[in-house]
DNA sequence: ATGTTC
């Protein structure tokens, strides 16, 4: 494929392809690294009409008929929408919880083991067998999201206003049409952590040089345990992802529409099908942010267990990386796709929750297990990118490929097993985690870098991990 | 990422 590029300085790259522009944002390093299939992806995603703007955060890596890092905006008014670029785990995102505790109050591994133990109590990664939570309605749970649980789950009133919505309101007409048997495995997997790259870890934080203001103006300190967890919409979202996958595609050929990719699906923002899909997958984000919630509450029993029942665990944020919201740009209403996007809105910036308007959002970007994760805030500049930076470190090789090149082995020694700086883990083999150790990843460093060298955003903590509790 | 199924 050919294409000419402009380099515009500040890690910011310009991209002519075949059916359109891309934008990349990279240090150099890294986008030496992109290779073709990247960029014919993108070249495939822009012969979807109308679209207004793309582009790749630095950890862009390929994905199914969209990259994982891709920002896709339309306008409302004529624009597309598309369950490939929201991604197959939709509403999937982050969440922090701080505490009052101190590295040297979790130092012990005695202590973290009992605080793994018990968080794997209260929060099963598969689903509950008990009838814990008999009391929520799981249809309440999608059509208003945190609004939606009893009062006895909201431990603070700051649970329902530090997150980057509450609740995602849709037309709930729609919901005639959700997809048969989703409703099977929905109240047994609230508040459930899932499989795959997803995880709650112990951090420390360590606060960035210069930044100590803005950190504590937002509660936190050095040396503070930290909780961060990445879960998603389990199999809610996933089925929507399928079915509605599925739907589209037959509605495309049914119109003619023609795309080298058959996994690269999308349909009119006005259409039948569009507003279908697009209604639904807001029920989506509502099931998402209430178990990261859900989540987040065992996890505060687990530690009013271990530390005693006067622990409380503000939430920091919860916020998304893969979806598509309606935002303003511009002075006009758009569609903004993030597939492994997060947003990092600066301070001032409308769209930013009430709580956070002066300072802009903490954004929450994870590294891999074993490196560090990141809390950033967004810049002005961040415009340019309709204000999405990195969702991650982003995948370096695939699962397979992982399992085929690095050891248990090697996997131990980047947890530092054996050593007092060992970061414990819930599995008593690696063996089945493997394919997500940091090996897998790219470097965390180099993309916070590429992301700060663009002015997208900067850094106000580094996060190290001192425990982590996987799914499979 | 997901539950289910060859």
């Amino acid at each position: 494929m050919e294409y000419s590029s402009v380099e515009h300085g500040n890690n910011h790259y310009e991209l002519e392809l075949p059916h359109g522009r891309l934008h990349v944002f990279a240090n150099s390093d890294v986008y030496q690294t992109f290779g073709a299939k990247v960029y014919e992806m993108a070249d495939n995603n822009l012969r979807i009409p109308r679209h207004v703007y793309m582009s790749y955060t630095p950890d862009a890596h390929v994905g199914v008929g969209t990259c994982i890092g891709t920002t896709a905006v339309w306008n409302m008014k004529d624009g597309f929408v598309s369950p490939s670029i929201v991604g197959v785990d939709i509403g999937c995102g982050m969440r922090v919880h701080t505490t009052t505790l101190h590295r040297r109050d979790i130092q012990d591994r005695a202590v973290r083991r009992a605080l793994i133990e018990a968080i794997e109590k209260y929060v099963p990664t598969k689903e509950r067998t008990n009838t814990h939570y008999a009391d929520i309605d799981i249809m309440n749970v999608v059509r208003h999201g945190l609004k939606g649980l009893p009062e006895k789950y909201v431990p603070q009133e700051q649970w329902l206003t530090h997150v980057e919505e509450s609740t995602f309101r849709f037309e709930h007409a729609y919901l005639e049409h959700l997809p048969a048997q989703i409703r099977k495995y929905a109240h047994g997997q609230l508040g459930t952590l899932g499989g795959g790259n997803h995880f709650i870890e112990l951090q420390v934080l360590e606060i960035e040089e210069g930044r100590a203001e803005l950190a504590a103006r937002w509660g936190l300190f050095d040396g503070q345990v930290v909780v961060m967890i990445h879960s998603g919409s389990r199999a809610w979202g996933a089925k929507l992802g399928q079915t509605y996958t599925s739907e589209l595609r037959d509605a495309m050929y049914s119109w003619g529409v023609d795309n080298p990719d058959r996994n690269l699906i999308y349909a009119p923002i006005a259409s039948r099908e569009g507003q279908t899909y697009l209604n639904l997958m807001y029920s989506a984000l509502n099931f998402a942010v209430s178990n990261r919630h859900m989540i987040a509450f065992g996890v505060r029993e687990a530690f009013r267990d271990v530390f005693g029942a006067g622990l409380e665990m503000p939430v920091l944020y919860d916020l998304m990386h893969n979806y598509a919201l309606k935002e303003a740009h511009r002075n006009q209403p758009m569609l903004v796709h993030r597939k492994g996007a997060t947003r990092a809105l600066p301070p001032g910036h409308y769209l930013n929750t009430a709580a956070y308007k002066e300072t802009g959002h903490p954004a929450l970007i994870p590294g891999s297990m074993g490196t560090s994760s990141y809390i950033m805030v967004g810049r002005e500049e961040g415009m340019k990118n309709f204000y999405s930076i990195c969702h991650g470190a982003g995948r370096a090789r695939s699962r397979k490929a992982t399992k085929e090149l690095v050891t248990v082995d090697q996997f131990e020694q980047s947890l530092m097993v054996g050593t007092d700086e060992e970061i414990l883990v819930n599995h008593r083999s690696l063996q089945t985690i493997l394919d997500e150790c940091p090996q897998a990843y790219k470097d965390v460093d180099q993309i916070i870098d590429s992301v700060v060298g663009a002015s997208l955003a900067d850094v106000v903590a580094k996060c190290k991990p001192m425990a982590a509790i996987k799914g499979v």
